[in-house]
RNA sequence: GCCCGGGUGGUGGAAUGGCAGACACAAGGGACUUAAAAUCCCUCGGGGGCAACUCCGUGCCGGUUCGAGUCCGGCCCCGGGCACCA
């Protein structure tokens, strides 16, 4: 062994030696229990920053540690390798995106085994290569298939910036989630997939997800956002039109004084046609339509509404009221109407104190005094008023009756609502997968068959960005015959959003080459669900939402058994520096680069894992890296000291032990424990790394005690240091493994147990508190009885002192721990 | 506005209701060295005291308890998510 620990040899070394062996190819032994472990896999955009080293480090634990533990253990890592930047790079640089894309590819490969991370790279998958999103296409045509992919028109958000459509889940307050360009609605027609169709599943089965962190299921219960209500509809007195309409608060419908359309409803032109009406209607559609997503949807936004001419009848009484449209009601929500009740709800009350609107209060409050003029309004629980036959009724009873009333006259009924709408999969980008669909003038639309797949892109296009895909330039492409009927017909140019290859991937993992099927069932059944999946909590809803939506079908079409495709989920936190994120903008970057040219990647990983458990967010720190740096070789001066004392399988530890010995045993042994409580138990690596620390000064401390030492007794410390260090720095492990006459590699050694007898203290110290503050502190020998506690700590003169002249009220103890005398 | 997190030394962070501040970083002092680096040792929440010791201290106010960073109620601040969703 080298005297000093120098780890550029070291871990060029050993990954060498691991590449050779294929050392991390995934073992297949049904008799182990299997383990899947997961990080969320990257774009290639070239380069690793902190944020994937603290991904894949924590990854990586949880891989050799099961390992070790004695599992067969999947741990596998692949690209998400469609998407803009890559056509960026190509309209900037002129290089292909195909080619921009595989360079950065083999290099944050190269960057990954230089982390020295145990990737089954034989399971490698990539999203843009033909033979991965030949099953992406495979998989469209299936939702295709069962009613789940639908083309309609539909007003949709665009973002000018990257010149395409977006979903719903990838506007973050009205901008683009990508450039943060303010997002536009634009008509077009589109592929849409149906997850509204699973929308009840996909909140009920949150209750599965135990193994989730909580803010994560609420985002999600969030987004989907259900509400029970009524749906019952207005007829319109002149034209005998129906407006349906959708609430929460049917109890409140003696209180309607109006009816609001969406600018945008369907009705709008129709009942304004050929009257008054119709121009300063048209205005103001155009109006609104010209706002964008931001400013239309915002709350700020103050509210805004024009009357049709034309009124409604209130099914319940008969009463006429005035119809209009306004800004604050949207077409995509509900039925795209509302009733108005200004009494009753805040956004109906400023309206109608703007336009005049009569409020009519229909729900009073338990203390009502009806004197007071509304100032706001009343939203709470209450007794019915002036509401015909349901007078007197608590409201929520109300609601119910409400609604049977309206059944029983088939004029309305029970409805629940999703916030969730359906996700918009179509893009008018290059980079993408094909979306293998034809358009024949005879056939109408035709799914691309199954065995024509996959659908390729074409290398030679013209990536410059429109309102078409850049496919739609392509003459070769975009011609083809009809699969049925062989006529001229043209191929779908839009590509589909990335999201849905990230989807599935995991399950692709299972199976990577498999050319029958996307994935083979019986390998998918046999891993999945992911045992642990890790990731940035940016993608609570986007991904995990996706992710789980195609689980849920891929089981329904009988393809897996899997109903949640992750069973536990760690969102690690950001890596900050000086305060904030870290980024270009900023120049506040660290590039992992450097720091393993400079420390090497035990120390990257080791720091990255011990500056703040997981969940949390981390500041970064140079010192606390060199400190990372410093432990390493402290660690390698020690090993290197008893080195000569380490070899062989050595003696047994005897029981002819001192106190010196028996203590060092201990912390050892206790080590051991900890380490494996904070790995599985709760990802505190933190707490792990810093016990190991303990372990290490005790060692030192021992070296300075003990005039003869115990080497069984320092041998087994060492070389379960070594051990438990392995998951976290595998490459300086294998080197003192060595060092330390480990035979084989550390990474193929058991797990290390804790042997209870050696845990046990012989004597403890405890304290004497009065009145719960602490006065005085005794040995005793462990596990005293309480009787014999109090009886040493009443002989303590301190405490007699102290207790003297005073009534003793109680005495608390708490064996191996504490006495408390309570005195007056 | 609503819904989640989180507030502990100079810093990152530890603490099944039982000694607050483990471990590490920074800082200060010392040893070794011609010198420096590296290494090793000591000090390190605040106040008072020569000292033994003592008082205060986990965002703020109150409560439960022999005992609260931890549990309960109210508030303040910071971070995140959602937001005319009828």
């Amino acid at each position: 062994m080298d005297e000093r620990y120098n780890p550029r040899i070291i871990e060029e070394k050993w990954q060498k030696v691991w590449a050779e062996n294929n050392f991390h190819k995934t073992e297949i032994d049904r008799t182990k229990p299997e383990y899947y472990v997961l990080e969320m896999f990257p774009y290639p955009s070239g380069n690793l920053h902190m944020g994937h080293v603290r991904n894949y480090s924590i990854g990586d634990v949880i891989a050799r540690f099961h390992k070790m533990r004695g599992y067969s253990v999947l741990h596998p890592m692949g690209w998400d390798a469609f998407g803009m930047p890559a056509e960026n790079a190509a309209i900037k640089h002129g290089i292909h995106p195909a080619e921009w894309t595989w360079k950065n590819i083999a290099n944050m490969r190269d960057q990954q085994n230089r982390m020295g991370l145990s990737y089954d790279w034989e399971r490698e998958v990539a999203t843009c290569h033909p033979e991965y999103y030949r099953w992406t296409q495979w998989l469209f045509l299936l939702f295709y298939e069962r009613g789940l992919a639908y083309k309609k028109k539909a007003a949709v958000n665009w973002c000018p910036d990257c010149a395409t459509v977006l979903a719903n889940e990838q506007v973050i307050e009205g901008k683009c989630w990508r450039c943060d360009s303010v997002v536009i609605k634009q008509d077009l027609e589109q592929w849409f997939f149906k997850i509204t169709a699973y929308a009840d599943r996909l909140l009920a089965d949150l209750k599965e997800l135990k193994g989730w962190p909580e803010r994560v299921k609420i985002m999600q219960e969030n987004w989907i956002g259900r509400s029970e209500g009524t749906e019952f509809s207005f007829t319109v007195k002149e034209t005998g039109d129906q407006i349906p309409v959708y609430t929460t608060r049917i109890d409140t419908v003696f209180g309607v004084s109006y009816v609001v359309l969406a600018p945008e409803h369907p009705l709008v032109e129709k009942l304004t046609q050929g009257t008054a009406y119709e121009e300063p209607a048209r205005a103001f559609v155009q109006k609104m339509q010209s706002l964008n997503e931001l400013s239309r949807t915002s709350t700020e936004t103050e509210k805004e509404g024009l009357p049709i001419g034309v009124r409604a009848v209130n099914p319940f009484n008969g009463e006429e009221i005035p119809i209009l449209i306004a800004n604050y009601v949207l077409m995509d929500y509900g039925t795209g109407a509302v009733m108005g009740v200004p009494a009753h709800d805040q956004r109906d009350f400023e309206f109608a104190a703007k336009y005049k609107l009569p409020v009519k209060p229909v729900v009073q409050p338990a203390d009502a005094d009806n004197s007071s003029v509304l100032t706001a309004a009343y939203e709470d629980k209450g007794k019915l008023v002036a509401s015909g036959e349901f007078t007197g009724m608590d409201n929520e009873a109300a609601k119910a009756a409400m609604t049977k009333w309206l059944e029983a006259k088939g004029r309305g009924k029970l409805r629940v609502n999703y916030r969730l709408r359906d996700w918009l999969v179509s893009r008018q980008r290059y980079w993408g997968v094909p979306i293998p669909i034809i358009y024949c003038a005879h056939c109408g639309v035709v799914p691309v068959p199954a065995e024509q797949l996959p659908v390729l892109l074409p290398e030679k296009v013209s990536f410059a960005p429109g309102a078409k895909s850049p496919l739609a330039t392509v003459d070769e492409f975009v011609n083809v015959t009809c699969p049925v009927c062989g006529a001229a017909a043209r191929r779908e140019t839009d590509t589909m959003d990335t999201f849905i290859c990230s989807s599935w991937y995991y399950y692709r993992y299972t199976s990577p080459r498999s050319t029958t099927a996307p994935f083979e069932a019986q390998e998918a059944d046999h891993w999945l669900p992911v045992d642990q999946y890790i990731g940035g909590i940016e993608h609570a809803i986007l991904h995990l939402l996706y992710s789980r939506f195609f689980t849920k079908i891929l089981k329904d079409a009988g393809l897996t058994k899997v109903n949640e495709p992750f069973r536990n989920l760690l969102t690690q936190g950001m890596v900050i520096k000086d305060g904030a994120k870290m980024s270009k903008s900023k120049g506040n970057v660290v590039s992992p680069e450097e720091i393993i040219a400079k420390y090497g990647a035990d120390t990257a990983r080791l720091f990255i894992l011990f500056a703040a458990p997981p969940e949390r967010d981390l500041e970064w720190s140079d010192q606390g890296v060199e400190g990372a740096y410093r432990f390493f070789n402290r660690l390698w001066r020690l090993v290197h000291y008893y080195a000569p004392h380490l070899n062989g399988s050595g003696k047994p530890v005897g029981d002819k032990l001192n106190k010196t010995d028996k203590e060092l045993r201990r912390i050892h042994h206790t080590t051991v424990r900890k380490v494996t409580d904070d790995i599985s138990g709760r990802f505190n690596f933190n707490t792990a790394i810093s016990s190991i620390m303990e372990l290490v000064n005790a060692i030192y401390g021992y070296k300075e005690k003990a005039a003869t030492p115990n080497i069984p007794v320092v041998r087994a410390a060492i070389r379960d240091i070594v051990l438990l260090l392995a998951p976290f720095a595998p490459h300086i492990t294998e080197e003192l493994w060595a060092a330390a006459g480990g035979q084989g590699s550390v990474h193929r050694q058991l797990w290390p147990v804790a042997d209870e007898a050696a845990l046990k203290a012989e004597e403890v110290e405890i304290v004497v508190q009065i009145n719960g503050k602490v006065r005085d502190k005794i040995v005793v020998p462990a596990g005293l009885g309480a009787p014999q506690m109090e009886e040493q700590v009443h002989q303590l003169d301190r405490i007699k002192e102290l207790t003297e002249g005073k009534q003793i009220v109680k005495v608390i103890t708490v064996p191996d721990k504490l006495v408390n005398i309570v005195v007056k």
